[in-house]
RNA sequence: GGAGGAGUGGCCGAGCGGUCGAAGGCAGCGGUCUUGAAAACCGCCGUACGAGAGUACCGGGGGUUCGAAUCCCUCCUCCUCUGCCA
């Protein structure tokens, strides 16, 4: 059976708004599938919900009946005797019915939200739309180098270490290195602060209802990592998960929000399916730290938070000074669970390309669907599920990355953006280690 | 890790195996009264599915029974004491 823990969220969850279901048609042929046979599962579970119904009330009328009546009667006995029937029927008609919901819950749980009508159609990322751009493609009168070929003359990014002690897809940060990644988390954390987000931090360790309730599972997870103890740990993939899942099963105040949080955790992939992509320096790392965005929101706010979100993320790499883009991802790009993404690239000179720094989505009620969390709109009214936007701001790793290939000069010295030096103790670039 | 104790509605807190969706209190909402407020009094006051009748839910799961909040098993969580330890 499902695995529900203590968590009581299994049996009256609902994925996604079943009004919306055609919508996530959109999505392709394979979700119209288990449209169809989703629908199928709930006509023949209501049917069988209806009968047993009966029976219960059936039951229930009779045991009030007897209540009253002499233990030792016949009339008693007679109607025990019925009734012994009637319960076993019950009971039969109830394990039906839990194998039905089982199936419907899980035919539910992998069918992905329902794309914003402003979502491009297309296949893949050659289909996104570029909404704008922010600076411009710094120039060089010289060959800009990767991040790897500079961060390792700079004696700051060490990956034979990071192989050595964890095999690949690990670095170890050296020195300056390892000062810009804290400098950086402190700046970002600031930046968002100002904003207006809360700071929490938040466990990286978390149990498997919490995965399921903003979308990594049970469909991703072979992109998890899990601890081998007795009790079932998954490493999270992005603080969006902890954050998240830090409202699950809660009924806010219409008070309280929009609760605006930002986080920084380590992140963990396992990177399943991505064999020789990005294979060399900090793009694709299994452990990288990130600060991330969330927002719980009511839901025709929803967009606009989505857009002031992502204007945080882009007052990180502003205050950085660095070149990026934004684009609006396709259907065939679009993660599962969201209903719009915008992705903020950021301008990477040695390879000669954009590359995703952010990735700010709005989920619309599709995790507060699956992790129970509502709202009540007025004092009495009933609950309503928020909404959930959030978005990294910003994948740190990545904006080692950035920096380095964008403030890269001639001598193989970085220079340290100006916003960033204070959280730096006043350091202005980094330079070669000089030879001994 | 060891030993005890506890988990009931937003909160506190009752609850002999049957008439308990669950007493009572607090908070909240509506009303009467009041110039206004407080007090007092009256009413309402969980969630989900269902057109409705109704059904389900007293930490989770399982069992006993015609019938379980109440009995049994198991798991989880929290508290207290204790051991080890960053």
């Amino acid at each position: 059976m499902r695995p529900c823990s203590h968590v009581p969220r299994c049996e009256d969850l609902r994925m996604l708004d079943v009004a919306r279901l055609d919508d996530a048609a959109r999505r392709g042929p394979e979700v119209v599938t288990l449209i169809e046979e989703f629908r199928g599962i709930e006509a023949t579970r209501k049917e069988l919900q209806g009968t047993l119904d009966h029976l219960r009330a059936q039951r229930n009328s009779a045991n009030k009946r007897m209540a009253a009546l002499d233990k030792k009667s016949e009339e008693f006995a007679a109607a025990r005797d019925e009734m012994r029937d009637v319960s076993k029927r019950v009971k039969a008609g109830e394990q039906q019915l839990v194998e039905l919901e089982a199936k419907s819950h899980d035919l539910r749980m992998h069918i992905p939200n329902a794309p914003h009508e402003s979502v491009p159609d297309g296949e893949g990322e050659e289909e996104n739309q570029e909404l704008s751009t922010w600076g411009e493609k710094p120039s060089y009168d010289f060959a800009p180098k990767t991040h790897w070929d500079i961060g390792e003359a700079l004696g700051i990014l060490d990956f034979e270490a990071g192989a050595k002690l964890s095999g690949s897809r690990f670095c170890v940060l050296r020195d300056h290195g390892s000062r810009l990644n804290r400098a950086l988390i402190s700046f970002m954390l600031d930046v968002h602060a100002e904003k207006g987000y809360r700071e929490v931090w938040p466990p990286a360790l978390v149990k498997r209802p919490a995965l399921e309730g903003t979308g990594q599972l049970p469909k991703f997870e072979d992109d998890a990592f899990k601890t081998a103890g007795e009790t079932e740990y998954f490493l999270i993939p992005t603080g969006e998960v902890p954050v998240t899942n830090l409202h699950a099963d809660e009924i806010l105040d219409r008070d309280q929000l929009p609760i605006k949080y930002t986080a920084y955790t380590p992140c963990f992939r396992a990177e399943a399916g991505s064999y020789g992509k990005d294979t060399r320096g900090l793009i694709r790392q299994h452990q990288f730290d990130k600060v991330e965005l969330v927002q719980f929101i009511e839901p025709d706010k929803s967009y606009q938070a989505l857009l002031e979100l992502r204007e945080s993320a882009e007052e990180v790499l502003r205050r950085l000074e660095l070149h990026y883009r934004v684009v609006n991802l396709c259907t065939g790009d679009l993660g599962f669970c969201a209903s719009q993404t915008f992705d903020i690239e950021v301008w990477l000179p040695g390879q000669d390309t954009y590359r995703e720094i952010s990735s700010c989505s709005n989920f619309e009620d599709y995790q507060a669907r699956r992790a129970k969390i509502r709202y009540r709109p007025e004092v009495g009214a009933k609950p309503r599920m928020v909404h959930t936007v959030n978005g990294s701001g910003l994948a740190v790793g990545r904006t080692i990355v950035a920096i380095l290939e964008q403030y890269q000069r001639a001598d193989g010295s970085v220079a340290i953006p100006k916003a960033l030096q204070p959280y730096m103790g006043g350091l202005q670039s980094i330079d070669l280690p000089v030879a001994p």
